[in-house]
DNA sequence: TTCGCTGCAAAGGATTTGCATTCTA
DNA sequence: TAGAATGCAAATCCTTTGCAGCGAA
């Protein structure tokens, strides 16, 4: 059985302003409203944010906010934990937010509009260990995308979501 | 059943050559001294290549060789269906030589040695593609990596085999 | 007040492109 | 000979860095 990855639950931007505050506190760095605005626009657009999209979503909030401190603001919430990075295609990196409230998932994406189709199926979990334990290894993680395309090409009307002003 | 992935055969350099030429003469371009030595040099240090290990190699046979050619060729080459293009790392593109002795496969990383296993399994395959239409799509291409740990440590010592000249 | 932070502009690094020249077919 | 291919240098594009001023603690 494959199932669709839940989102992020709102419930949970408190909880991750407060996590990553805290990350900051423990390396003595500093709140900022740059930061704050930054981890805000990546909940609001996660879960698969790239660097330009969370600028543009951040200068709504204030048009100030420099690319630089995005991207110095999404390396910080990646050691903090809060984000891995992907090269799901190598012109620019991805970035994925990781709830506390999301479980494990695989990526699907979409060779046409480059959406991505978060999906969890147990029978593939267990092969993948399966194969691993056969070549004399004890499995610890993995990393798993299907490239595809739409079998219906209006499903991909997702690129039009994509698609940036 | 897991079955390792076999080596590109040296027999195979011929062919390859072959079949590009092939390519090229049905989209009517041209065969020229810097596209056989790139090949050659992919030949040579693959099965896994990037553009400045190819232009060092090419270099090798013909100090001439220019970058923008050898890209221009790998681009070609993975048109043809000689390569394939990861983006393991995002900084630089690494290409994958696909020669017909060499099935399909997966990688399994070790964590203890980084040594690379190749292997090949029809049911996780089977399985993929199954998702994949579960979810309206039709699999194109996948990646995925197994990161484990070897149950018995001394097998650690594929690393020596790891190594290229 | 102290430094960490920020925005800006310039720097980097891989890959691509424009162009005059060279060379295949 | 036509026009495809090449090498070089300049141009791109994403990302990082240097720096002087700004602001959190």
């Amino acid at each position: 059985m494959t199932t669709a990855a839940l989102p992020a639950k709102s419930e949970d931007h408190a909880k991750i302003h407060e996590a990553f505050d805290a990350y900051l506190a423990r390396l003595g760095l500093r709140q900022t409203k740059q930061r704050r605005i930054i981890v805000e626009a990546v909940m609001l657009i996660g879960p698969h944010v790239d660097a330009e999209a969370i600028t543009q979503r951040a200068r709504q909030l204030d048009p100030s906010v420099g690319i630089a401190t995005v991207y110095r603001t999404l390396q910080l919430m990646t050691a903090a934990g809060l984000l891995l990075e992907h090269s799901f295609n190598k012109e620019r990196s991805t970035f994925e937010f990781i709830s506390p409230s999301r479980e494990h998932h695989d990526h699907l994406i979409c060779n046409q509009c480059g959406h991505i189709v978060e999906f969890c199926n147990e029978s593939l979990e267990d092969l993948q260990e399966q194969i691993a334990r056969s070549l004399g290894f004890q499995l610890k993680t993995h990393r798993m995308e299907l490239f595809a395309d739409c079998v219906n090409p209006e499903t991909c009307s997702h690129r039009a979501a994509q698609k940036r002003p």
